[in-house]
RNA sequence: GCCCGGGUGGUGGAAUGGCAGACACGCACGACUCAAAAUCGUGUGCCGCAAGGCAUGAGAGUUCGACUCUCUCCCCGGGCACCA
């Protein structure tokens, strides 16, 4: 009897293609479901390789299996085709990205089909489909609605080499592109941002209830990053300064003024206060005493706004600082008791020659820089986790990107040395910044000073590259004493390091010595006045309070980038409409949504009018300008505005390759549904997936985007659950033989298709199986494949055997040690397909061929129930093996076998007997022995005499039908 | 540097705190064969003739008993990396 693998798979796989409801889900909202995935895979034109493999393997497995213990199992398979390598390959070849999709989809279903995986290919989909992208753009259309997308142009990672903006986690290592390994540049695109941050917390919480691998719910937490800290404001003061000017505005922005009658300025335009001079180092409040003392209005009334900058209001008097504050009340009037009559009116009625020239025109710049927000706090918020170690913050460092450098209005005066500092910094790349790391720069701004809001002393100001213009405030208080940073930029600048939290309170009594590095533990503090002796704990909440300092939370986690200047995505279902921009008046607003609001001219197209179809272009190159190939198609650029009719233009960006894989889980459940993305009682009847499985490379791309995205849909009420995935499983990589990642640079990769012609795919399947855990790296050997072929020939003949001889004699009943070993097998078997443990659950039924092949020819029922329980992970040999016994329908139709809980029931069982600890002898005795008799046997023994002759028992322990220790 | 994993024969890997090395590969020997392959059988952690001893990266600890729990260190893999 040969194992011909070629002609038994060719016949079955030809039998299942008649037969597909063998491994369709039902459709029917009865009945235990389970939801079986894999992430879907990129249709590359390398095709499926041995590592893609093993996780298809395996769900093929566990949803056969659980088909024969009666679930309804959905196990569905599509294609996620948006994306780089097909329209690269498009390029290099000049056919159509679509062509190159629909060549290499039919070769990895052939390469499926090869293998045996029996997914339900009745609900295959595709992210390129417009049938499908519809949805995606209907998703993001109800993001943009609500506020989640917006538009903005800043400096984001740009791919020279793909000639696209990246989102941050498509950034790896030291700044290489995840796809390509090209160094990405900062560059000001335009682009839309998906704002994923309002779902920080969110995503971050609910990790917790998710059955997922620690090492990628750490890899997501770390991403997201959260810190619980406080700001604290530190002012900002010129050392020279001891005057301020200061402006009034009201609610519409206008520059407050008065006309005084009487007195020596009769007759005059004059702004409220004007100049005051102070020793207060606070001239804030010095400007609203001031305000106060002048208009009569109550410290409610003003609201400090901030600080425009330094001012030469004549000639020779040096910088002084102007101040902004707003007044709430409505129609300002001033009731002051200062002996006449105030009139308030805005600069811009007063007329010229009433006023000091300059003083106007200064004061008139005051309303526009308040509405384009230039006005600045004159004082720097920095954020921290330790408000414990204020008291030690020795100086103030900002970043780069801080808004208070760039440009001179703290009056710096080496302005040219920070300027020339600021470039150097921004022309440094990601990875400069990295490796210089342990060296850190920095200058010092020269005449500014900061106020430490809990000691009151005044510490030195710099810019420094070490501080990330990104995260927090982009400022920060340096306690170089107890952070690794600051305390190195100390030292690198001879800038005084001050203790001020002790290990604890004796330590506290020392005397402050040369530090050598940072202590950055929680401690008690010292020198640190009225909080002395607190814990760190304590003292941040005590130390945030005194200093009004306001509890924050950030977090690592950057809005998504979400478009893309390239050609083969989804369109972003926009257009700019000149006109809806500029009629944008108040009663008309009604009718803008949120996104709309929030992007000005930006207007969404019509959900009746989804798909926007991707028209074919002459060209797929990408310009590179940070525009989109889609934009060259006047023809299709030029549009009419959905909401007014007018002339529009399209967005020409296209989504990321993510956006397709963000839900199409939910597609699977109901793919062919024009009017939702799915049936809500569909979807509630299938959701979560039960099992997610796939590799760890998606941890913070593809997995994070699809919470997010999901926690929206739930948001608004398109599913029923807060997660997707509820167990997730990343199958270990399969490497190349040499122990490399495979890929077809290395010229490593391993074709399954090889294996299949060679062994047959049911060979490979188990073979992937049996290699080691589904979890674990490993790499590609075949040396030990052979045991599994002949594993299989062997099932084989024991059956071929023993049909034969059932043909000439009556079966033999099976040995009743055979028989308990079977139902063992079953339940081992069982269990271990549950837990995904397919390599035991493999060399359990070694086990048992080893043990049956001692006693050939077996009954039929046991040569059925061998063959049931191989039939998941050999689906095409077993179907032949059925056939052979008899058996009804295919094997995977069939019930899966159940144990006879009775009959492995032993009544004997193996004492181990120990002297010491070490095993001396075992005996098989009946279960249920008393310590006592197990003593008796255990004394008994000749291996046992040996150790213990003429000693005494000092101790013993017995544990139930398992083991006695005789301690000497 | 930080956060996760992991370290068991020649190899892949098994072991609810209770017989370490299941199962498989490889290897050795034997059977079959003129011979070889295939197949089947036996053996196979290390030291030792044996009795026995030693062994799960190293060292300590908890325990009657530790691959398993705790601590320190070393090594390998993955992730993050000036995130205040």
């Amino acid at each position: 009897m040969s194992y011909d693998h070629t002609k038994i798979e060719r016949k079955w796989q030809r039998a299942w293609v008649k037969n597909p409801a063998l491994t369709r889900a039902r459709t029917t909202s009865k009945g235990k479901k389970i939801y079986v995935l894999d992430m879907f895979p990129y249709p590359s034109g390398e095709g499926l390789h041995v590592g893609h493999t093993e996780g298809e393997v395996a769900t093929d497995i566990y949803s056969r299996f659980l088909r024969m213990k009666g679930y309804n199992v959905l196990h569905p398979m599509g294609w996620d085709a948006f994306g780089l390598p097909a329209e690269n390959y498009a390029i290099k070849h000049k056919v159509r990205p679509a062509k190159v999709v629909k060549d290499n989809v039919a070769n990895f279903k052939k390469q499926m089909s090869a293998i045996g995986l029996g997914f339900d290919w009745s609900r295959e989909i595709n992210t390129t489909d417009p049938a499908y992208y519809k949805w995606t753009q209907w998703i993001f259309l109800k993001l943009f609605e609500h506020g989640l997308a917006y538009e903005a142009k800043a400096p984001i990672n740009f791919c020279p080499s793909c000639k696209t903006g990246l989102a941050n986690e498509e950034v790896v290592g030291d700044g290489a592109c995840e796809r390509c390994a090209t160094k990405v540049e900062r560059r000001n695109v335009r682009q839309w941002m998906l704002k994923i941050t309002a779902y920080a917390e969110r995503l971050l919480q609910d990790l917790d209830e998710l059955d997922w691998p620690e090492q990628l719910k750490a890899m997501q937490r770390n991403w997201i990053g959260k810190s619980e800290g406080a700001e604290l404001d530190f002012r900002v003061y010129h050392e020279k300064q001891n005057k301020v000017l200061f402006a009034l505005i009201n609610e519409k922005g206008e520059t407050l003024i008065e006309k005084r009658k009487g007195g020596a300025f009769e007759g005059k335009w004059l702004f409220p206060g004007g100049k005051i001079e102070s020793e207060d180092a606070d001239m804030v409040q010095a400007a609203i005493r001031e305000i106060q003392e002048e208009a009569g209005f109550g410290v409610k009334d003003i609201e400090y706004l901030g600080f425009l900058g330094y001012f030469h209001p004549t000639a020779g008097n040096g910088n002084i600082p102007l101040l902004v504050f707003r007044t709430k009340k409505k129609n300002a009037k001033p009731s002051g008791d200062t002996g006449h009559e105030l009139k308030w009116q805005s600069v811009d009625e007063v007329p010229q020659e009433y006023g000091h020239d300059a003083f106007i025109e200064m004061f008139r710049g005051v309303r526009d820089a308040v509405r384009e927000r230039k006005i600045f706090p004159s004082s720097i918020s920095v954020f921290t986790t330790r408000v414990d170690t204020v008291c030690g913050a020795t100086y103030v460092v900002l970043a780069p990107e801080h808004p208070l450098v760039q440009k001179n209005i703290l009056g710096i005066e080496n302005y040219t040395e920070v300027s020339a500092y600021i470039d150097t910094a921004k022309n440094k790349s990601d990875l400069e910044r990295t490796t210089e790391a342990k060296g850190k720069t920095g200058v010092r701004l020269n005449g500014v000073r900061a106020v430490n809001p809990a000691t009151g002393r005044a510490v030195p100001v710099f810019v420094a590259d070490y501080v990330l213009g990104g995260y927090g405030t982009g400022a920060v208080m340096a306690v170089p004493a107890h952070d690794e940073r600051d305390f190195a930029f100390a030292k690198a600048h001879g800038l005084p390091v001050e203790e001020v939290i002790a290990q604890n309170i004796t330590s506290s009594k020392n005397t402050p010595t040369d530090l050598v590095q940072a202590f950055t533990d929680d401690g008690v503090l010292v020198r640190s006045g009225e909080f002395n002796g607190m814990t760190s704990h304590e003292a941040r909440i005590a130390i945030t309070k005194a200093v009004s300092g306001r509890s924050m939370v950030k977090y690592k986690l950057h809005d998504w980038i979400f478009s893309r200047q390239r050609y083969w995505g989804e369109p972003i279902p926009l257009v700019f409409c000149e006109h809806c921009k500029n009629q944008a008046s108040d009663s008309k607003l009604r009718t803008l949504t949120k996104g709309e609001l929030l992007n000005p001219g930006w207007i969404a197209l019509k959900e009746k009018d989804m798909p926007l179809e991707l028209p074919n272009v002459k060209s797929y190159e990408p310009s590179g300008t940070g525009e989109s190939p889609l934009a060259k198609i006047e023809k299709w650029v030029k549009t009419k505005c959905p909401r007014c009719g007018g002339s529009a233009r399209r967005e020409t960006n296209t989504m990321p390759q993510w956006a397709g894989s963000c839900w199409y889980y939910l597609r699977f459940i109901d793919p062919h549904n024009t009017k939702a993305l799915v049936d809500k009682k569909k979807e509630k009847y299938w959701m979560p997936v039960d099992v997610y499985v796939g590799g760890a490379e998606h941890a913070v791309l593809h997995l994070l985007y699809a919470r997010f995205w999901h926690k929206f849909l739930y948001d608004i009420g398109v599913v029923s659950q807060k997660e997707p995935f509820h167990k997730l499983i990343n199958q270990g990589l399969i490497l190349g033989p040499d122990k490399q990642k495979m890929s077809k640079s290395r010229g490593n990769v391993v074709n399954p298709l090889v294996i299949v012609a060679q062994l047959g795919a049911d060979v490979l399947r188990m073979y992937e199986m049996f290699m080691g855990p589904l979890e674990d790296a490993k790499p590609w050997d075949t040396s030990g494949i052979a045991g599994i072929r002949r594993f299989l020939e062997r099932t084989m003949k024991i059956v071929h055997k023993s049909v034969g001889a059932v043909r000439e004699k009556p079966p033999i009943t099976a040995e009743k040690y055979s028989e308990v070993l079977l139902h063992k097998t079953i339940k081992k078997v069982t269990e271990d397909i549950e837990n995904f443990r397919f390599n035991t659950a493999i060399s359990a039924m070694m086990i048992l061929l080893n043990e049956l092949e001692k006693q050939p020819p077996l009954p039929i029922s046991v040569c059925r129930a061998l063959v049931l329980l191989l039939a998941p992970f050999a689906p095409h040999l077993t179907e032949e093996m059925w056939e052979m016994l008899g058996g009804k329908g295919s094997v995977h139709a069939q019930k899966w076998p159940t144990h006879d809980k009775q009959l492995i029931q032993e009544d004997e069982f193996d004492l181990v007997v120990q002297v010491n600890g070490k095993v001396r002898d075992v005996l098989r005795l009946p279960k249920g022995i008393t310590e006592s008799d197990a003593l008796h046997h255990a004394t008994d023994s000749e291996k046992v005499k040996k150790f213990i002759a003429g000693q005494e028992i000092k101790k013993k322990i017995f544990i139930q039908d398992r083991l006695i220790n005789i301690i000497i």
